[in-house]
DNA sequence: GATTATAGCTGACTAAAGTCAGCCATATGG
DNA sequence: CCATATGGCTGACTTTAGTCAGCTATAATC
């Protein structure tokens, strides 16, 4: 291992040590103790079962109920008994309580608005910020059939065709790339797969069939952060399978050749070229695969 | 503000706040409290007067007092009236404290290296987590003549001549590359600048010169992380201002068009081009500015 | 050499965090 | 229905962190 590298990532330890601290301070100015704010910004962001709490925050039994006793004494949360288990705690925010947490949410944003704003090149921050999000997350890249008009969806959708503009130096619309209706893309003629990363969406590939033995590829994007660790081979097989499961027998791609490593990628998993299969403006390689 | 660019931002300090918490436990796990633990490492790091550790830590002075006679009880520690001013201390570690220490420092290289290891793109996580170090550090980049032979020095070249090597898609050798003889860079016929940010090199920038009116700018080198953030121009007015000093009227310098960038960079600085003014394999654009 | 400032230590205190045994209410499995 | 497990609460406790006034020794200033 060397030396160089542990060093550059004790350098980046040092320096976030000191943002998560400055945050923590700032979250101290709201007079309550750190054990406090945190219990509350969990139930805010949906923990409400008590346990869950305990689990998030690791904190020990006999403490939380004693940090949950004093959120009550101060009016921001009530518990009730579980519905389903009445042995077990729901904690809500009281309408204070939301109003507090709003504020730690502000807090919050405050200090992501500053980092942004004092630095000249944001895109670049925010990617490698992301990059390093995915590589410190201990949660799996899972992958999901999904509904192509789900938010999730039109976030990646997005990306796609911002980075594909960019690509191409066009300016790319969905609309008229041959946008495929809905139920192209949904069960049981096709099907709309996300990657993502807790809520973070790092990948998509979409299916679209007619019904028929013949379907298509479309809309598969890796996000820039997530490149490079061999998601797109994840995300293509992910395709397939999906594809097979509906019962397609083929496969069918358009690709544009500025997008090399995509084609690179089609070619090392049994692709084969074949014929230009439709007329769109944007694309100049065409591939299939019999699956 | 853009709030999805907030949330990749709050995403990211979510993931490193764990991290950090993550190695603060494995140093808990070493039976001594936290704060114990961090004025041992700010000793083994060299902070070794008290006041320093003082103001590093931001500890108050009982606190500090106290936790150095801990450590003192267990050992690992001594500590000594300042040979200067008696009324200060200066802390040293003892053999037992110095194995304590690099206790620590493994665990701290261990963490670093798992999350090297973790990763299937080393160099491009790395860049990225030099991207956040720089942007979150609030230190300033600070410009400094340094000795051409210096370890900083050859950390800059080393990088300046690997990415130049790719750049050109050649093995770049600095020796063939007419390396100038040290006495070039230094005072009073030139010198040598590096833009550092704490210990970490960002850039450099040489001027070698033999005593005449002319000079050369020579390594013009901008840290990949440190980039789009308008230092280029920095530097090169460093490096202008340093030659200016020196009593240099004008200055030349020889590029290549694969770098772009600072082609451009020197057309909009005042550089006018001119005609080649030597027999070096790589450069195939010269410049000139008179100061 | 008297006055004032500075560096660090000690005692006395508070607040926050964390631990643990024992308790009660409820759920689950035979 | 009984035995056992589970979820959370309470009381009693310890440890860690942090604050502050007052003290001593030394240094700096005039």
């Amino acid at each position: 291992m060397d030396q160089d590298q542990i060093t550059r990532i004790r350098n980046f330890g040092r320096a976030v040590a000191v943002e998560v601290g400055a945050l923590e301070d700032s979250f101290l100015d709201r007079g309550r103790p750190l054990g406090a704010a945190r219990v509350l910004n969990a139930i805010g962001l949906g923990y409400q079962n008590v346990a869950d709490i305990r689990s998030v925050l690791k904190l020990d039994t006999g403490l939380l109920s004693r940090l949950l006793r004093s959120l009550e004494a101060e009016g921001l949360i009530e518990t009730s008994p579980h519905p389903q288990d009445r042995r077990a705690r729901v904690a809500t925010l009281t309408r204070k309580g939301q109003a507090e947490f709003d504020i730690y949410e502000t807090l919050s944003d405050e200090r992501a608005a500053q980092i942004l704003n004092r630095h000249k090149n944001a895109p670049r921050l925010l990617e490698a910020m992301d990059i390093v999000t995915i590589a410190l997350s201990r949660e799996e890249i899972v992958f999901e059939e999904i509904d192509y008009a789900s938010d999730l969806a039109t976030t990646c959708l997005n990306a796609y065709a911002m980075e594909l503009g960019a690509r191409l130096n066009v300016e790319f619309d969905l609309k008229k790339a041959g946008d495929p209706d809905l139920s192209q893309m949904k069960h049981p003629h096709g099907t709309f797969v996300v990657a993502r990363l807790g809520d973070m969406p790092v990948g998509c590939v979409g299916v679209k069939g007619n019904g028929g033995q013949l379907a298509e590829i479309k809309r598969m994007w890796i996000a820039p952060a997530a490149r490079g660790l061999g998601l797109a081979r994840r995300m293509m097989t992910a395709a397939e399978d999906a594809a097979r499961d509906l019962g397609i027998e083929v496969l069918r791609l358009d690709t544009n050749s500025t997008l090399f490593e995509a084609v690179k990628l089609y070619q090392t998993m049994g692709w084969t070229q074949i014929d230009r299969f439709n007329n769109d403006p944007y694309p100049d390689l065409f591939f299939e695969k019999h699956l």
